[in-house]
DNA sequence: GTGGTGACGACAC
DNA sequence: GGTGTCGCCACCA
């Protein structure tokens, strides 16, 4: 069909998930590749959160987070500190690290039942 | 068209 | 137990 490249894509994909992350919940790189199906592509995911802030900033970039709750992307944030957000959702950080990490964690293969 | 890079993750040594 | 390397796929020069 005519519609090929453009919303279909493994890209579009990770926005979609990232923006079903509820308030006050955190995922991370490799959940979500896991989720899409690449597993190991957790790069990609981080890549699509760089263009993610800048194609749509309605993006909660700042739930996503590596595998042990590091705040890996923040220095790649802009405007107000990714830090500041997740405080303000309820959830700790220190030392640039998620507090229970495993209890504020979404997994979207778990939450979206797939 | 090719090469290099990138907000990670798992494995090998 | 820490360090190093590969893999994965998409975007930029």
């Amino acid at each position: 069909m005519a519609n090929q490249s453009n919303t279909d894509s493994f890209f579009e994909r990770v926005y979609e998930v990232v923006k079903l992350i509820p308030y006050g919940r955190v995922t991370s790189y490799g959940a979500v590749a896991r989720y899409l199906g690449s597993g190991q592509s957790a790069r990609m995911v981080g890549w699509a959160m760089n263009l993610a802030h800048v194609t749509d900033a309605s993006i909660p970039a700042h739930r996503v987070v590596n595998r042990v709750g590091l705040l890996s992307g923040k220095h790649h944030f802009i405007g107000k500190s990714m830090q500041q957000r997740l405080e303000e959702e309820g959830i700790l950080v220190k030392d640039d690290t998620i507090v229970d990490f495993n209890t504020h964690f979404w997994n979207p293969e778990k939450e979206l039942s797939l």
